[in-house]
DNA sequence: TGAACTAGACTGACTGGTCAGTCAGCGCCA
DNA sequence: TGGCGCTGACTGACCAGTCAGTCTAGTTCA
């Protein structure tokens, strides 16, 4: 049967085993996930994770490390490639897709992980602070800056602008995952969420009303 | 000598053990602490333990219950009363005092906490995002709803706008806690990044300039 | 063709360490 | 002297990690 394909028959079972450690860490965390549970989810016996990983802290590594990966890729397809819109339209493409991405299961279950265990990982914190964090901000900075320089926005230093929205995505997001607990969100959609955030975030990038300041010296009225 | 003083002179270990509870639970998390380092830190035996906690997870339980109040209880005399100045000066003052409680050590091991562990204990939960969560953005949406009563804030949905707050300051205040993961945060000072937080903020809050407007009827310039 | 052999993926009972929870007993104080 | 607050060695459950053994599929050879 193999004689015809060489293909290695043997990675799916490691593909198997980080999926049954997503579900287990995810629902108990490092310390109370179980190998014995996530051999029974991969079906497989527990001698076998071994056989793919050297210990437990291995495969909860290597867990996060793919799954923060999946996620990203799945959130670059979503963004797509930004053609040339005005700022804003450009900055609601991108909250859409990064909103999405914030909602899947997947960033879900990482963003739980990493608020909870990452402090005893600081490779792994380092790298989702670099690659999940510092990657998004770097592309809303980018449009902020293009906005603010065309006159869209007001002038503002664009990677403080940026980490404002990451914090309101970011911390809405948490909050929508928990809607049990937050009676203020109970009745509003996750769609609807995102664009109270969104309108609420242009408003604050607007550009100075012309007047209205307290020198009246640069007066540009028509 | 309970004779003499009827107090209960025992109260203290209690005490002494949600202390050495929570720097043992805040370090290393529910499942991750042991009973014997809490007891170590207590100067106490593990026995002791249980004679004022019927396990583990009701020490926990009341570790958390008790720090919550406690910081709210220190939150509540930095807000202070908030006398009658504007909008802007109260809503300035309050967020001055909750980020100084979001940033507190107590806080920030109850986040981590609260993010982390809490999931298992959906009473905690709802109490933290009873009291913590909700009492704030109360606080918060009763300044904003006179704001724009008054003509000084833009026309708003209070809650919403409460919760933009929140999202901002929680968010930022746990970055801040992890200041080496983010160096965006390196060099800004906590209160640096309260202030760009504030100001932020304040500006999406801004009424809409008198003209720029489509309608230009209502004109209250000097 | 098929018997004998081999490789190595996989199994699961077992081991050893850890830790929550117990309890017999100690010492101090009234 | 009685009892109360406390102790800490002990127990048993649990679980990460091990390893001797099985099972399957491929290969060789008569």
């Amino acid at each position: 049967m193999a004689a015809t394909l060489s293909v290695p028959i043997v990675e799916p079972k490691r593909k198997l085993l980080l999926d049954a450690a997503f579900h287990e860490f995810g629902e108990r965390g490092l310390a109370g996930g179980r190998l014995d549970d996530i051999a029974k989810r991969a079906n497989v016996a527990k001698g076998t994770i071994y056989l793919y990983f050297p210990n437990k802290e291995a495969l909860f590594h290597e867990m996060v490390r793919t799954t923060i990966i999946a996620a990203l890729e799945q959130a670059e397809t979503i963004v797509g490639h930004l053609e040339e819109d005005s700022a804003e339209t450009q900055l609601r493409t991108l909250t859409i897709g990064w909103w999405k991405f914030l909602r899947s299961e997947q960033f879900q279950v990482v963003q739980r992980l990493v608020l909870a265990e990452l402090h005893n990982f600081p490779d792994l914190m380092q790298f989702y602070a670099d690659e999940v964090i510092a990657r998004g901000r770097r592309l809303i900075s980018t449009i902020i800056a293009r906005g603010t320089m065309r006159g869209e926005f007001r002038e503002i230093d664009a990677d403080t602008a940026a980490r404002m929205l990451s914090a309101l995505s970011m911390m809405h997001s948490f909050w929508c995952g928990r809607r049990q607990f937050f009676p203020a969100l109970a009745n509003t959609s996750d769609d609807e969420v995102r664009n109270e955030i969104l309108d609420f975030y242009l408003r604050a990038l607007r550009p100075d009303a012309p007047d209205h300041s307290p020198d009246a010296s640069s007066r540009t009225l028509p």
